[in-house]
DNA sequence: CTCCTATTATCCATAACTGACTATTTGGGA
DNA sequence: TCCCAAATAGTCAGTTATGGATAATAGGAG
């Protein structure tokens, strides 16, 4: 798996919207945000314009001409490549059937967790679940609306998708929050003599 | 929420060191991937040496001063300041409580999934689901084995919260794949219409 | 009819990151 | 004993990303 030319994920919708028509880099910015795909993937509008000369650069693109429109600054129209369809193919082949390790902030956290003492993780925690639980309550209602519009369900299972992860992580935290209260597994036990504490207990607030 | 003046994780990570005793950069890079966190921060060699001048230049950790073994190049020391004790604390707890929006590279291939044809998706999920359960044994082995060598549950949290995120992304391909062949949902038909296709079967192998 | 703001469209300076490179030393095998 | 590989310690060039700056026009408030 070679390293890929232009690696931005951003680039990989520029590709896919350059499948419908030719476009010129500030529609495609438009497109992107009325589409909510800046919800999917890092998107700002200075790395755009970057993104799309790395496409010409690479050959998956390629400048269709300028037009323009009254007074307004020239646009320059990039149209797909045969290289580019065939990185389009390629890239999302990868990226369905091939997991990436990432680096998710939590993971993280978590692998440093042992620096705070227990008495200060547990009330972090339980926040972290509220937040959670109203993260899960935003995306839900967005996907509700959009099928109230009329919006395939399939143009939906990337929020679906965050919507069982959340769930996911809500039933983890909860279990690790046991985890530490319970003592009879000892962890919150040693955990809190290290920062010179007591055990944590089940309690809601602490002393 | 303003902006850290070092954003860099990697950072995080060497603050906590830090607070364990003075240490050279070399010493941070080799105890970061002698502790496996290089599985839960994104991290490489070049790019410790820079986050430790941000943090220098932040007011986080100050040199201490050089020392020498044998004919080795001089290794500069670095320090928590009482400033580098300070944000560690806040960082942290601002990561535990608080869930950010990120950009798994998953959830971009799902929310542009329907630039493939159906016929093509389908084996590619299938294949992933095998790549999962593969990183799923790895990640089990190498938390048994950890716990084996007696270390404490506390200090592999991360491999299991990555557990529980795997688990969870099992069971929603799966369910796709289902509303995909399942001819009731309607899903695969249009979207097969729509790349000029029969709509998807059950079948493990397409014609 | 004029001014203010939002939109359209792009560019650029700066900061940050990556990967490769240098150069010495130690340890172990033939 | 000699040589190679790995470990030690750090630097740096070239590439990317970020967040304004720029500049013209359209639309609407007053």
């Amino acid at each position: 798996m070679a390293k890929r030319k232009v690696a931005n994920l951003l680039a990989l919708a520029v590709l896919s919207y350059l499948t419908q028509r030719p476009m010129y880099p500030y529609e495609l910015s438009r497109t992107l945000r009325d589409h909510g795909d800046d919800r999917s993937i890092k998107f700002n509008h200075g790395s755009l314009y970057m993104v799309v000369q790395q496409l010409a650069r690479a050959g998956f693109v390629a400048e269709q001409g300028t037009s323009r429109e009254g007074q307004r600054p020239e646009r320059t129209v990039y149209a797909l490549t045969d290289a580019g369809r065939a990185e389009l193919r390629d890239w999302m082949r990868e990226l369905v059937a091939e997991p990436q390790h990432e680096y998710p902030q939590f993971v993280t956290a978590l692998s440093l967790i042992a620096a705070l003492p227990p008495s200060e993780a547990l009330p972090l925690l339980r926040r972290r679940l509220d937040r959670l639980a109203a993260s899960r309550a935003e995306i839900r209602a967005l996907i509700d609306g959009a099928l109230d519009q009329g919006v395939p369900g399939l143009f939906l299972v990337e929020e679906e998708y965050r919507l069982t992860l959340l769930d996911a992580e809500r039933a983890f935290v909860t279990r690790f929050i046991e985890q530490i209260t319970d003592p009879d597994t000892g962890w919150g036990g040693r955990w809190a003599e290290f920062h010179g504490e007591h055990p944590p207990t089940n309690e809601r607030t602490e002393s």
